[in-house]
DNA sequence: CTACACTACTAACACGTGTTACTAACGCGT
DNA sequence: ACGCGTTAGTAACACGTGTTAGTAGTGTAG
């Protein structure tokens, strides 16, 4: 029992002009003539037909889809326990439903990223896409350019000429290091978001060492883990620096919700949050405030991010704004809660 | 410096033959007659040219997208805390990738629901949708249903029949609240995990109710809360619950994003949980398990809820199965950790 | 009266695919 | 030689829109 689907072209003859005028007078077509009075009757008739064109066609015709995709590259486990993502979500379903823009949403596995990538710009799916805390190997990276699909990275990559849209991690990094160090700890750990392969890892790692290093104290690569985004990870990294015997009072661990781990390893250890070890995260996460104790944390500004990824992808689409290299570079904060304490000896 | 698009006219040209054949050979249509060694020259012609079909085209011919829209019924800012969503993405990725079907994320604001809801589908942008936690006035509900979209509810919702998943919430939270009667609670709160327009909150809650009476515990009104999804909501519910003056020595709390800022509200009145306070939540999100001390809860298959509801409606959509009632109950479990005593006298 | 600009439209093509109705060629039994 | 079924494929239309080139009709200056 289908009703039949209102056309273009119903209006026109309900109003009694042709399909193209009905056309111009919908899309509002500038430097063209439309009497007021016809422009009136089309916009009646299809508000009382409830026209709606339809999207595949108009895709067809004009080359635009008026949707973007945002690309997840990492497995579904990690997207699963990723507390950062509906963030990112929040923020670009409202930036782009301003645009009237659409959000398709999709995951590549590592393994297919050379040609996963393109598919759905190939097929015109989408008019650009927005790729999520890449890891890029060189043939990806390269194709990526190479081919003109307008992308955006959320978080950077090395030897890219991409446009981003990122936060200075090694600054962010050494401000929260620089906050432990101030409060007169100087045996510091670090567990590092992810493996060193994306790009914000190593950078917060680098962070870290240059607020010891300013300090003058020397660095400890024995206090240096690498954790994988989860919980879990962060719970093992822990364990694993409780375990190697080296001795410290503080933790700088870039990652809220790898923290969250950590400290359940600390607490297995009957070690206490701020008492025995201090704890500084990373992006502020919804639940870094009312954790226990509420965690110190460098805040990432993730509604922020995802709207200046959006607008640039967008503009990036529109214009198609030749080699003007683009990248964006938000602030950071260090968010002082209860998870410090100064260092009494 | 457009590279000129591959299409299935080039492919046709390239082996000699018309653009029908292709069409027949890579659609694989079955019924139809195609010499083995031109199937395979199409098949060759095609990935040596690296054709990928137009797949704005394809819908327009097809009539079908090969999309299907997630539609998050609730505000930015709730999906910003949503500490489910994560694994409901994932779940439906992973699951709708298998089928080769894209998913559109997109949310509609409560004011304009009785329209929103099938711009998407109406435009044939997507072939059918899974609405998140619906709440639905009744205007909306009957225009849903009198319309022939394809659509599945994550979540029911009381006087409907669309086809939904769910679990059941009435004994899931039955079994929750037993078990702190069972650990000898007979003072026990409730807060719900949202507003009671929201179909689980009630149902949770009669839940709470079923148990208490069925162990000849009378119900206290003055002990029961309406949460809004996010922590802070908890945060205040617990504060109010504390500040009646009522007594309790257990809390059902009908979600674990709730519980989180309900445990901070114990702490700021320097209760501790569980020697003070037993608290049960509700999901199972991935950071129960983490939490201090971990969170017994009720655990919801996300993962499954996601995927039935994704096979639901691919089912709905490919074979338009009548007026067959379709709906699944998934089971829950709960999962015992530390959050819970025995009350001692 | 003619040339020309301007207004208010429309006819016709393009976008790239799916699909139905049709056909040419061929083998085979009589 | 003829009829007929089968094989292997094609021509042509449909999907619903955007857009360019063009065209009647009207006013207006020379």
């Amino acid at each position: 029992m289908h009703r039949k689907r209102v056309t273009s072209k119903d209006v026109a003859e309900r109003v009694g002009v042709s399909r193209t005028t009905v056309s111009l007078v919908l899309n509002d077509v500038r430097g063209i003539q439309i009497s007021p009075e016809t422009r009136q009757k089309v916009l009646d008739a299809a508000k009382e037909l409830g026209y709606i064109p339809d999207a595949t066609a108009q895709a067809l015709a004009s080359r635009r889809t008026r949707a973007i995709g945002l690309v997840l590259t990492r497995t579904p486990h990690h997207i699963a326990t990723d507390a950062f993502l509906p963030k990112i979500i929040s923020g670009l379903l409202t930036t782009a439903k301003k645009q009237n823009i659409r959000i398709l949403i999709d995951w590549v596995e590592t393994e297919h990223q050379d040609t996963a990538y393109f598919e759905l710009a190939r097929a015109n799916r989408i008019d650009g896409m927005i790729l999520s805390t890449p890891r890029l190997d060189d043939k990806a990276l390269r194709a990526l350019e190479s081919v003109d699909i307008p992308t955006v990275l959320m978080g950077n990559v090395t030897d890219s000429n991409l446009p981003f849209v990122d936060v200075d991690n090694v600054k962010a990094a050494e401000k929260a290091t620089s906050y432990l160090i101030g409060l007169g700890h100087r045996n510091i750990a670090c567990i590092s978001n992810a493996p060193p392969e994306y790009t914000a890892a190593p950078e917060r790692v680098e962070g870290y060492r240059n607020a010891l290093i300013k300090a003058e104290i020397p660095v400890n690569e024995n206090l240096i883990r690498y954790a994988d985004f989860d919980p879990e990870s962060g719970y093992q990294c822990m364990k694993s620096l409780l375990q190697s015997g080296e001795r410290f009072t503080a933790v700088f661990v870039a990652s809220d919700n790898v923290a969250i781990g950590a400290k359940s390893a600390l607490r297995e250890a009957n070690l206490r949050v701020p008492d025995d070890i201090s704890l500084v995260g990373f992006d502020d996460i919804p639940w870094a405030q009312y954790s226990d104790p509420p965690l110190t944390t460098v805040k990432l500004p993730a509604e922020s991010i995802a709207q200046s990824a959006c607008m640039l992808l967008l503009d990036l689409i529109q214009e198609n704004s030749g080699n003007k290299r683009q990248q964006i570079i938000l602030d950071t904060e260090l968010i002082i809660r209860k998870s410090c304490k100064p260092l009494s000896i």
